[in-house]
RNA sequence: GGGCCGGUAGCUCAGUUGGCAGAGCAUCUGCCUUUUAAGCAGAGGGUCGCGGGUUCGAGUCCCGCCCGGCUCACCA
């Protein structure tokens, strides 16, 4: 018998002696008086002469992640919560058949206390322990306990061990839980009403990228889990909700990352009669006011980093690459990105500088996506303060509206924080003649074999051709906002679940 | 997909030039009625990720594979 499973036969062992002495192996619920937190928080002032005077009654319950035995007595650590209680059991107190059930006890055992509170005589707040019921039984033994669950790869796969045996890992979703609730309040307050969309669309829009594909049965209808709400939300706007907002998740078949998880969530809303402006405007309210409401400060440590969600840089894409640009000699003018041929000189220069790391530029390559691609090499991970990058080429943009003096570039902006895509905005495309010839163009794109190339929607049209008010929209990514203000690496460390392989053996055994 | 790093007891980790598989915690037995990384004495626990190869001998060297991390590419 290998060793683990010897481990699981003693637990089985001592859960049959705990029902011989007439305990329930699995009890269906515990009245307690208190929570741990609630306890350890009431009492914390009170010293041991006032408790040992009104011996305040307590039942509480929760997980034992420490026990320390004296004999005819003992000690243990009940957590619940994230939050920590002693309990002292002493057998003249519990009485025969509860200590001999206290001795059967093992590390992540579930148990219901009842008793009373003192302190001993190194000034503990403890329970004195009057009554023990088992509440259910650990079978398997629990992660060390001072260094915790070290091991990413059980840390991800069994996170429910994760969450115990590492308490900051509570707080990170505690944090990403708080800072969703505040985006919510925070859009309530503005007047916008939460909808949901779409998760199974028969067609995905509203981004670039490539999608998940399943199959509805009944209607034998092929469908692609969505890559974003946009075109629904929008057709929502047409539909004359003039706020709404979604927070939900996206899916998109592309890598994995420590930037990057196949499904991730995004706060998405559309504000008619404005224009991405408005959206710089709220944008710069909005982070510092939720940022504070997560983590109590509007700046918060990341890396190596201090970053101020309190201001705000912003350049246009153009002005960046000039601004961000490594060497004074061949600095692009402004004017280099308004001609293939001078855009293409850009990309020459930055490939001189950089040889190791040449960016290419395909011929076919649309001069905006050539601009983009260029930005990013040049200037994303330069970007570490917050800062909006306005303005962005067409060509990357089927669903922005233009400039009105510079058809080639759109009304939109991308916010930066740590050298991360935060958010994306952009005053939306309302014509639907010009919004089909954007179609179009992205078609003759995929037809090339760009394959995130976005496809025609005929009824995304329609809707326009009904009349859409004038709109700004935005999308944030919660999940990368959370991995800065709980200074998070990897995204991985702020999603409960992240994409795994599975761990199935394999036919040779290995795994 | 490329590069680099890792996988040894339930957990956290050592393992030297290729020479008997180790420690702490956890577990088990005994002692212990105010401890808190409780303590003391003893015991058990290993497919060294998987499969080949080299060698008298492989945790260690070589090849292939699996899983994970970081990073580059792609993306948000």
């Amino acid at each position: 018998m290998s060793f683990e499973l010897e481990l699981l036969e003693q637990r089985r062992a001592k859960l049959e002696q705990i029902e011989a002495l007439g305990f329930a192996a699995y009890p269906y619920k515990f009245d307690f008086s208190h929570t741990v937190a609630q306890i350890t928080e009431a009492y914390a002032s009170q010293s041991a002469e006032e408790l040992a005077q009104a011996k305040p009654e307590v039942r509480v319950c929760g997980r034992l992640q420490a026990i320390r035995g004296h004999g005819k007595a003992g000690f243990a650590d009940l957590t619940q919560g994230g939050s920590r209680l002693q309990i002292y059991v002493r057998k003249d107190a519990v009485g025969e058949r509860a200590f001999h059930l206290y001795e059967l006890l093992d590390l992540g055992d579930l148990v219901g206390v009842e008793g009373y509170l003192f302190r001993t005589r190194t000034g503990e707040l403890s329970v004195h322990v009057t009554n023990l019921t088992l509440l259910a039984k650990a079978m398997l033994p629990m992660p060390e306990k001072w260094h915790g669950l070290q091991d990413v790869e059980a840390r991800y796969r069994q996170r429910y061990l994760d969450l115990l045996a590492n308490p900051e890992v509570r707080k990170v979703f505690a944090v990403r839980s708080r800072l969703i609730r505040a985006l919510r309040s925070a859009m309530e307050r503005r007047g916008y009403i939460e909808v949901e969309t779409p998760m199974m669309q028969p067609q995905a829009g509203g981004a670039a990228a490539r999608p998940f594909h399943t199959h509805h049965n009944a209607l034998d209808l092929d469908l692609y889990l969505r890559i974003a709400p946009e075109l629904y939300l929008k057709r929502l706007v047409v539909g004359g909700f003039d706020r709404v907002y979604e927070i939900n998740r996206n899916f998109r078949n592309e890598g994995i990352s420590t930037h990057h998880n196949p499904e991730f969530t995004m706060l998405e809303f559309y504000q008619a009669y404005s224009d991405y402006r408005d959206l710089i405007a709220l944008t710069e309210q909005l982070l510092p006011e939720v940022v504070m409401e997560a983590c109590g400060t509007t700046s918060v440590e990341f890396g190596e980093y201090r970053i101020d969600f309190s201001r705000f840089h912003r350049y246009t894409m153009r002005q960046a690459i000039r601004e961000f640009w490594p060497e004074d000699a061949s600095r692009p003018a402004i004017e280099d990105f308004c001609d293939r041929r001078r855009t293409l000189a850009v990309v020459e220069a930055w490939n001189r500088l950089n040889p190791s790391q040449p960016l290419l530029a395909p011929p076919e390559e649309t001069n905006g996506s050539t601009i983009a691609n260029l930005f990013e090499a040049v200037c994303e991970t330069k970007l570490v303060q917050p800062t909006f990058i306005c303005e962005f080429p067409v060509e990357v943009s089927p669903l922005a509206k233009s400039k009105p003096d510079e058809p080639g570039w759109v009304e939109r902006f991308e916010l930066y924080v740590a050298g991360m895509e935060i958010a994306n905005a952009y005053s939306e495309l309302n014509d639907p003649e010009e919004q089909r010839k954007r179609f179009e163009a992205q078609m003759a794109l995929r037809e090339q074999g760009v394959a995130e190339a976005h496809g025609m929607d005929e009824d995304y049209i329609r809707a326009l051709c009904y009349g859409m008010p004038p709109t700004a929209g935005e999308g944030i990514g919660i999940d990368r906002l959370t991995m800065l203000v709980t200074n998070s690496r990897s995204i991985r460390d702020v999603i409960l679940f992240p994409l795994l392989r599975p761990e199935t053996a394999t036919p040779d055994g290995s795994q």
